[in-house]
DNA sequence: ATCGGTTGCGTAACAGGTTACATAATAAAG
DNA sequence: CTTTATTATGTAACCTGTTACGCAACCGAT
């Protein structure tokens, strides 16, 4: 079936392409009979305008996209849900590039956002410097950071204090009367990562515990590591009471670890896990873990870019959001 | 900075803008020695074709529209990865669209995807007949349902066998000694959900148990509703020993449930769940589930819209994938 | 009757690619 | 040394909306 398109919407309401047009964006007045007869055009022919040609002279595509490092992470699966309800709310859509934390995976996306033409970029980047942003960055589309950033980025960063809740989280251990913290730091080459890490050294160097190198182990983020990273800790001659983890999927793999190892926990190490998932509650023990606010960190990652689209002074402050301190049974 | 067009292009390798378009897609001879000027313009310009410009002649956008009706929920999760493997690897994108198995955002996504002029469309559709889809598909566009379908469906469907594999699911109650038997049968409305209760019930009969009405409870697809469900199911008077559970946020919620009510499982009644989740194995008890091969059954469907698309006797055939039974420690 | 000022809508250029058709240059054939 | 075939590239129409500019029709005022 051919499409239909705005000259066929145009004859049959017996009024030129223009009219039709503004009928449909309200950009000039026609009378309402006029209206009447176009909208009805449009409803008997089933006429639906083509984005590609409207975007091709508007240059705006109302299109955001999103970058991620992990759908599968339930943790950036609640934050696209906060990004998906304001983009939808404003008449945006979203374009899902999820990278797996590859880097060329990232810069191949990027590529394809700016073919697109995405109006704005939301990027839990796994680049730690503006090399592959800086396309973006230097036509002018609006950038958040989300979740991660770096140092010389401009853009504004959405996520939380990583450095304060990670002090909260391994200050909960310690007055839980625990003094040998380790800690699973996850990739360091992620901001997000190195700031809990500086988090967790706040919390000892306040109480006056001295660090111990061998108590921090780094990982990439996945349960497979964090399993491997737990029992790596466990399996040493002098072990840690208690153990700081930097991610979800870690604290989900060291948990697995403990139990194959037949640790208990909190008998043997306590747990202080960061971020918040519904299974957490049921798991054995369940988890003491820092939350994050994350549909909320969607929404404003979401606002944050439609303000930058549609106000010239782009507010580029960051906002940066509290954890909330979950105590259940591991530590 | 004014976007670089192919004509700047064009200008810049002193040859012709229909030239440079048929270096790009390599359409047509060209000599070497002109390709590498025009190679080389485009690099030292930075140009990126107008993906707009070229599906407003094409007619192809070479992006797949997604429709899951829970983004969070990890099961659809991995199942877009599979998907997004597979379209990356052959020059598609993917546009997500979350629906929450709201009817009306489902119908506003279509329209949207419609007017972006998606290629083709995989749906895991909230809506179950064709009120909605047929649209898409009276503009011939392919479609690919996913996780479920319905009667008069004339796409192809790519998931799981759910009546034999809830039948799989309950005869391993059975087997375990269990003759009291409920189930949490989920959102009826869904092709998938109705299957699966016609496998439990299909277990039942083969065993020459008797169906109890009342150890069924419908409900949406959420935590909280499981939780409910069961609470609900375990407050009767006459209380089942095991309850086959036909989705997994109803199973999380179903073992919060008990927690709270200080039942013990599989001691008090014991579970199989469908859809596993890595949280599962750590859960208090590590539950037994039925496990759908998610990343593939992504991947197929992918292979199917492309074919779908690049094919023109498309294969209309489903693919039906086994669930593979998982004992833990909960049945 | 003439004029200036609305009011309501049409004409056509334009966005940035793709591609059917045309053409210049060279080689091969007569 | 033409004529024809072949090779390599150019010209311009087209895809479908948006929008600057233009114009006819009608109004009240002079």
């Amino acid at each position: 079936m051919k499409r239909v398109t705005m000259r066929d919407v145009a004859e049959r309401a017996g009024v030129s392409n223009a009219t039709v047009s503004h009928v449909i964006n309200d950009t000039r007045f026609v009378e309402e009979a006029t209206k009447e007869r176009v909208r009805e055009a449009i409803r008997s022919l089933g006429y639906r305008p083509n984005t590609a040609a409207r975007s091709l002279t508007t240059q705006r595509t109302r299109i955001i996209g999103l970058i991620v490092s992990d759908v599968t992470n339930t943790f950036f699966a609640e934050i696209m849900r906060g990004i998906e309800d304001v983009l939808i709310a404003n008449g945006y859509s979203l374009m899902l590039c999820n990278t797996n934390e590859v880097l060329e995976r990232e810069e191949y996306y990027i590529d394809i956002l700016l073919r697109q033409g995405v109006d704005g970029i939301i990027a839990a980047a796994t680049s730690q410097n503006w090399d592959v942003l800086n396309q973006a960055a230097k036509l002018n589309i609006p950038i958040v950071m989300l979740d991660r950033t770096f140092d010389e980025a401009v853009s504004p960063y959405v996520g939380v204090d990583n450095r304060h809740s990670a002090f909260l989280g391994t200050r909960h251990l310690i007055e839980r009367g625990y003094s040998d913290i380790g800690i699973l730091a996850g990739f360091q080459r992620l901001s997000t990562m190195r700031d809990r890490l500086a988090g967790y050294e706040d919390a000892l160097a306040a109480a006056n515990i001295p660090l111990r190198e061998e108590w921090r182990i780094d990982s990439p983020l996945s349960i497979k590591d964090g399993k491997r990273a737990m029992q790596l800790m466990m399996k040493q001659p002098q072990r840690p009471r208690a153990v700081f983890i930097c991610n979800n999927l870690l604290s989900l793999g060291a948990l697995m670890g403990t139990q194959e190892m037949g640790l208990s926990c909190p008998g043997d190490v306590a747990i202080v896990g960061f971020d918040d998932h519904p299974w957490a509650q049921v798991s054995k023990p369940p988890l003491t873990v820092l939350r994050q606010p994350t549909y909320a960190i969607g929404e404003t990652a979401a606002h944050k870019v439609l303000k930058a689209l549609n106000e010239d002074g782009a507010d580029n402050t960051s906002a940066l959001f509290n954890c909330k301190l979950i105590v259940r049974d591991s530590a």
